[in-house]
DNA sequence: TTATCTGTATTACTATCATAGTACAGTAGT
DNA sequence: ACTACTGTACTATGATAGTAATACAGATAA
């Protein structure tokens, strides 16, 4: 379901966080369904369930989820529409990327002509989340 | 000279690394030349010492410069090829990039865009200096 | 030698992160 | 009421990263 890399410098819940607002901008996840319990998902991928509710909580801060005490965390009517939300993990992605890419020592000339290169022709192919 | 954004969430050693990684490779900075001692630099663009020197072990763990006690911190004449040995990391850089991109529903375009739109700051820096 | 540059090393403070444990509060089925 | 789920809140601990303050050591010129 979700996939943790620990030794990632990316914090778990970020980790965690970026791969369900995927799921909800992708439609994997329906507005109003439900998200797995704290507890089940934190015994589910092997994080504490601390992790899971600041995950759920940064979430519902940017408007993604609804939780409700006793019940369970559901995905906000409004969720999939959130487009800025899914511009800012965009403009996140391509900070990572031209940051690792800078520490390689590539100028911004080489980062456009190498991106440019792999996505001639499909793009279809890679959504190997 | 160097410019530091002391909001970013990207450490001050780690963006003052990339722009002279960067200076390395494009030119602005030769083979042998000498950088500005520890202390000079700090106090020019205010930071710590120990930030600089943070930034110059990095530099010289990476082969790009190398630093003699008393002396200084010099562009190692092997520094600008460095960036060929890792044309393949970059290609995995690439690919992670943009299946994550894929997987925020952006297509090809959208992804040039963005980055173009991200690299614009980089290019006029670099031409400025 | 002395003074003043240079880089290096050590230590410490602070913030963030992940985890753990515990307790509290709302919901629903029995 | 009881039970078993839900989310929430709070404190504490250990690890790590970033930054800072200070002291140490090599190089060089006066």
């Amino acid at each position: 379901m979700y996939s943790i890399d620990s030794r990632s410098a990316v914090p778990v819940y970020e980790q965690l966080k970026r791969q369900i607002i995927i799921h909800i901008v992708s439609g994997v996840l329906n507005d109003g369904e439900k998200l797995p319990s704290i507890r089940e998902l934190a015994s589910a991928i092997l994080i504490n369930p601390n992790t899971v509710a600041k995950t759920y909580r940064h979430l519902e801060t940017d408007g993604f989820v609804t939780s409700r005490k006793g019940l369970g965390v559901f995905v906000s009517a409004s969720g999939r529409e959130l487009q800025s939300n899914r511009t800012e993990i965009f403009k996140e992605l391509t900070d990572e990327y031209v940051s690792k890419a800078a520490g390689l020592g590539l100028n911004a000339d080489e980062i456009m002509k190498g991106l440019s290169e792999r996505l001639k022709g499909e793009i279809e192919h890679d959504k190997n989340e």
